[in-house]
DNA sequence: GTATGTGAAACCGTTCACAGCA
DNA sequence: TGCTGTGAACGGTTTCACATAC
């Protein structure tokens, strides 16, 4: 069954909210509750969920636990999977730094390359900058499935040919541009200036600016 | 009329390329090219665009600096907006250092806070990390219209009432976290631990683990 | 009684196909 | 002729509403 993208985004928040739940202590919860709590329609919620199985139980609801542990099998969460960061620059060394914090462990940079000379031999967290050269090798050997982009916008495609070249299997693209990729590696983009347009453009048809809202904003 | 959030990120990204052939030189170009190079359909640009006016020449296409310029003033591309960053750790600095790199050149962080005592008064790019307790007076003077979160999980959302109490007009949250907001003060999300969650998804679904694809991958 | 699981309906965004115009 | 602008058709996601099960 084809599974759209947006459903899976949808669990792996199902995921990190069920997981919430349970660190208080939380044992069974019911969509309308989980709904609520994410934000989103319940039958949304179980739809998504039935594209999967059947994890609740009539009357009662589900159980946060069991749930939690079924979408974590299905998203893959319960396997570490190892990427590999291209452009160890300010961007990439703050997501080397911060990657423990903000993906939910279960992601593991193994190793960071960069173009400039004078970054090769750097330790950041632990990785050992890598020259562009020993991209392919350093790959295959750490067993690499994932790239991750953080380059300037001028070599990102560069580095995406370098990866596809390695044979990752996907990549994270957090450089503001459409890369050209063979249909069999995927590609996930993260554009913040994007997000920016489109709140700016939200603000200013709201008339935000300057602004005007309530003084009884809290 | 009530235009879509994806078609609003769709005429960032047009106006991007548009940048990109008026630096080549390019003086006309036909939805069907456009859309070959943003890689949609070309219906799919006439109806976007169709939301805000007609700027084409039929028979010919749009003229590209025209066409630019029009979507830059829809965007309200045309004039700077303010950011206020909540969060000068890791993730934040780099945001400060990328600012000019990423953004293009439309928005400008006029100040930064932190939490953690030991970083107020340092410079980053210019800015000074101010108190969470100045919040609110340096929000009102600088003119600050968009807060950016880059604070940890555990207090994203307090920094989003913070911000909400200093009245900016919206949000653009980094945490991996839902944050409860007014209705009137716009959210959007950057949560690359979710696109990642998508991409492993895929990649498994796809049978890509371990590494399977062709050799002739180039 | 209560909450899930699910067919049906409503809604929305995308694509088609062609009329209209340079 | 060539390409835009747009009503109509299409496809997919969201929501409703209720049968089903605890």
């Amino acid at each position: 069954m084809k599974i759209p993208s947006i459903a899976i985004s949808r669990l792996s928040v199902y995921a990190r909210n069920l997981d919430l739940l349970d660190q208080k202590g939380v044992e069974v919860v019911s969509s309308v509750r989980l709904a609520d709590i994410c934000g989103i329609n319940p039958a949304q919620i179980r739809k998504d969920l039935a594209y999967f199985g059947q994890f609740g139980v009539r009357g009662v609801g589900y159980y946060v636990k069991e749930l939690l542990f079924e979408i974590r099998r299905i998203l893959g969460l319960d396997k570490e999977w190892r990427l590999g960061l291209v452009g160890v620059g300010n961007l990439g060394s703050s997501l080397l730094r911060h990657a423990q914090l903000v993906m939910n462990g279960n992601y593991t940079f193994v190793a960071g390359f960069d173009r400039k000379p004078k970054r090769i031999g750097l330790k950041v967290e632990g990785i050992e900058v890598a020259p562009l050269g020993d991209m392919n090798r350093l790959i295959r050997e750490k067993g690499i499935e994932i790239g991750v982009i953080a380059a300037k916008p001028g070599w990102a495609q560069q580095a995406a040919d370098m990866l596809v070249k390695a044979e990752v299997c996907g990549i994270l693209n957090f450089s503001p541009i459409q890369l050209q990729c063979p249909a069999d590696v995927f590609v996930e983009n993260v554009d913040f200036s994007l997000k920016l347009d489109v709140l700016r453009y939200r603000l200013i048809s709201a008339g935000s600016r300057p602004r005007i809202r309530s003084k009884s904003a809290a």
